[in-house]
Parts: C-alpha cells; structure tokens; sequence
DNA sequence: CGTCCAATTTGATGCAAGTCAACTTGTTAC
DNA sequence: GTAACAAGTTGACTTGCATCAAATTGGACG
C-alpha cells in the first residue's frame, strides 16, 4: 500500500501525449480538433500501471477523476450494503471510467484491472473546466454519458427479459465488435474477464455460465478454451440473441 | 394526429417562467443563481399538456429536446426489433427526461404520459449552448446524467439479484421518497402507473405483481386498493430491500 | 345504470436456472 | 517439478417465478 503511493507520486506529473496515442480516435481527443489537443494533453496525468486485482478506485472514497484504458481491461463494480456485488461493466482501451461518479463527491463504484492495465488520468475539475471552453469536448461528454446510459439500460433489458444463452450471446457479441473497433480479430480474442465475473454481470451462477459455454461449443457455434474463446458463427449467434424476439411476433 | 401537430405548432413559442415554477429546487434551475434564470427562460418551452398513454417523444425518431416533467408523470421505455418493450424508468415532476437520447441524432427511448401532464421543453442545441457558458449549469447536467447511470446500474443490480418482494419494495420506498421530496404524504400516495408497467420495468410477470401485492397487505405492511397505496410499515418494507444482503452476510 | 373491455386477482402447473456437491483443470509459488 | 489452491466444469436436485386459465373488479361510455 505504502509503496504503491509512493510510486503513483513517483509518475504523477507525467504528461501523456494524446498526440501520439493510438487510441486517439476512440477516446476523448476524437472530439477535438489538433490544435485543441494540447489543452487536452494539459490536463491530462499518464496514470501508473496497474496489475491484475488492483483497485484504480474506490467506490465511496473522494472522487477525484475520470480514467481512459489505455491498455488491458477493467471492470467496474458496485458494492451494496450486506456485501454484495454487482458487476456494472468492462472497460477496454479507448473506453472511460468514472462517468457514473460525476454527481457526487465519492466513486459510485470500485473500479479493478482485470489484467495488467494502463490509464490515462483526467482530473474532473479540469475536465469541466475545459470542456465549458470546448464545445465540441463537451458535446461528446454529453455523448459518452448517455451512451453509459443505454448500455445500462440494455443490461437491465437482458437481465429482465432474456435466458441465459441470450445474455452470454451477447456478451461475446460485445467483446467482438469492441475488439474489432480496436482492429482486433473479432473472431479470435481472450477474455479479459473470470467466469465469475460473466455471471455476476450477466445475473447468472458461475454454473450456467459453464454450461452455456459447453453448450455453445457442442453446436459448433462457438471454440472455447479457458479464456480463449473462438467465435465459429457469429450468425448463429446473433440469432441467438434475436431468439426470444422471434418467437414474441411470428409474422 | 393532424390535430395534435397542429396545436403543438400553436402553443409551441410560449415561454415558460422557471421564476415562478415551485419546482425549480429540483429542476434545472436548482444549479443557476437567480440573475442566470432568464437565459434558462430565453431558451425553455412551454411545452402543451399531453393526456393519458400520449407519446411525448417516441423512439428513432430525430432527437430535438429535452424535456421536464411539470405536473403528471411519464414513463420511458425501450422496444426491441422483436417489439419487446422495456420499460426504462418513471419520472415525476422536477425530473428530466431524455438525457439518454444526447448520444445519438434520434430518441433512445419512447416516453408516454401516465396521466395528464404537461412538460417544458429544452431544445438540446440551446441547452448545450447554454450550458458551455454557465459552468454550474453544466456541472448539474453531468450531474443529473450520471445520476441517470447510477439509477441504472442500482436497476440491473436489483434485476440480477434480487427476488420479486424485493423489487417492488424498492420501488415502492423509491416512489415514497420522490414523493416525499415533492411535500407530499411519503406514506399515502396513489400509484401514476398499471401494474403491468411495474412488472414490466422489474422484470416480473404481472401476476407476480399482483401477488406480492397482496401478500404485502396481508403482512400488513401496505395497504392496496387499485392504484392507491398506503405504505403501513416503511421500516418492514426497508427491512425487505435488504433481506437479501442480511442472509448473505451473517454477523 | 347496465354494457363492454381492460386491468387485476387468484389458482394450478411446468420449467429455467439456482444450489449443493464432487471432480477436473489451470496457476502460482517454492 | 510438484504442492496447494483457485477457477472451471459436470451432474443431481430444488425452487421461485413464469405461464396458462379462469374469475373478479373497475372504468369508459352510450
């Protein structure tokens, strides 16, 4: 802990470089034009490397800032009273964390890298500061925030409304098409996630996870190894997915 | 329809007066100092009063405002290519709908009247404008957003894990406090929705509803007759909310 | 004030997914 | 390399809620 601190104070002052980052035209400098991007990258703290396990924050600690993946992956989480959890989403590079904690003072959630992970750090008084300056920064502020909100509103969709193998179908289907953004195969990729995690976020047992995986590669559809996971028929998938819609309006 | 286009167009350039309005401590208004209050007026609408089940907005078409609930209440939805409908929230007077629609060029969501209501209107283009001057303003809307993200996960997080006395204890303590910050009796209310509305947003069978419904009264922590709810017991129906949490951790 | 349709309630039955338990496979550390 | 533990899989059994069906209430309207 002691010695965590004292490397974090060691690389705070560290300028980022959005300039040069490859994920620039995914994360917040995609709203802007060059030559607004150094007062951007003024703001802006290269955030130190996290390992797997480790908290970036807190939930109910002194919100200070919202955080860019860099690399590696995160999942965020909510802690209730009696203990339990709820995972609330993964984040990959490009993607910011901390957008549900901007009405209050402390972290709404706990956010952990699930790998070893790097972020860039953006303190949210400058944040604000600057996006009242750039209209086109805060208009996709605006933009990033109420994509958070559909996504949630989709999960609560998928939780209330479809079994088992809708929700894990579109699980992958996510992490495909978010790998792909990245010029990633999105056929081909690693889990950055447990099973358990999976279950808690898709409101499953680790169990049925496993079961559905199995089920999934008896037909064919998908390869599954541990975490490796192939994608055979991405269609097959979909329409998984579009299961339950189906059968609502034969027509 | 013809009709209501054209008494929309007639009653469309009214201003509002946020001055007056007993609920601008909760509203948007509640950010800004009172001398910033006529450049929220300059750029509100009257919007016209919307009878029951009429659509304020509805879904994938152009995004143009948002909207504040007066008096009445609405409810917001999302519906699946299939034609699954989700219902995505209720809102009451002070709260502000369609902060989930400010990613994309159309509405993320359908919204409808519960009852008779009537509305202000924010064109969005006007309220970003506004907002990149007024830093408080700004800062309340990233506020209110990230409340809307926070709703949203303690959503999913009540569908993925909690049982149907749960859910609709939840609620029922949710609409009790919202009531209560409006002045009005937080035990003595009458319900703006159907029961298949509340199934629907927790993700339960309206028969379950039902039954839940009737089990309470028989505990006699409620009182239910149709629409009208006397909530009996609060600290019973708190203790319920988090049966779960307290069987998870014994100590 | 009775008619008609929608909303709500109540009961009986079935199933998807949870739980419990045992086993297998991976991973970490020495 | 192997010990020791965590993560994942598989099977048997249980259960909360959905579904189906039918009865009851309530509200809108002529």
């Amino acid at each position: 802990m002691a010695q965590a601190i004292k490397i974090r104070q060691a690389s705070s002052p560290l300028k980022a470089s959005c300039h040069q980052c490859s994920l620039s035209n995914l994360c917040l400098p995609l709203a802007i034009e060059d030559n607004d991007l150094d007062r951007l990258e003024d703001i802006v703290q290269q955030g130190r490397i996290y390992s797997r396990g480790e908290h970036i924050f807190d939930q109910s600690t002194p919100f200070r800032s919202c955080f860019a993946v860099k690399s590696g992956s995160v999942k965020t989480s909510i802690i209730t009273e009696g203990g339990e959890e709820q995972v609330t989403g993964f984040f990959m590079p490009g993607e910011l964390i901390g957008l549900d904690s901007m009405s209050s003072d402390s972290y709404a959630c706990t956010a952990r890298a699930l790998e070893r992970t790097s972020v860039c750090e953006f303190p949210v008084g400058k944040l604000e500061e600057l996006t009242g300056k750039l209209p086109e920064l805060q208009h996709h502020m605006y933009h990033l925030m109420s994509q958070e909100i559909q996504n949630s509103h989709q999960l609560a969709l998928l939780l209330s409304k479809n079994t088992a193998e809708e929700r894990i179908a579109s699980l992958l289907l996510s992490l495909s098409s978010r790998f792909q953004r990245r010029r990633m195969s999105p056929t081909n990729f690693s889990l950055p996630m447990a099973r358990n995690d999976i279950a808690n976020f898709l409101g499953l047992a680790v169990e049925t996870v496993s079961r559905v995986f199995t089920r999934f590669q008896n037909q064919g559809i998908i390869r599954a190894r541990g975490r490796e996971v192939e994608l055979l028929d991405i269609e097959a998938l979909q329409l998984v997915t579009r299961e339950f819609a189906r059968q609502g309006c034969q027509s």
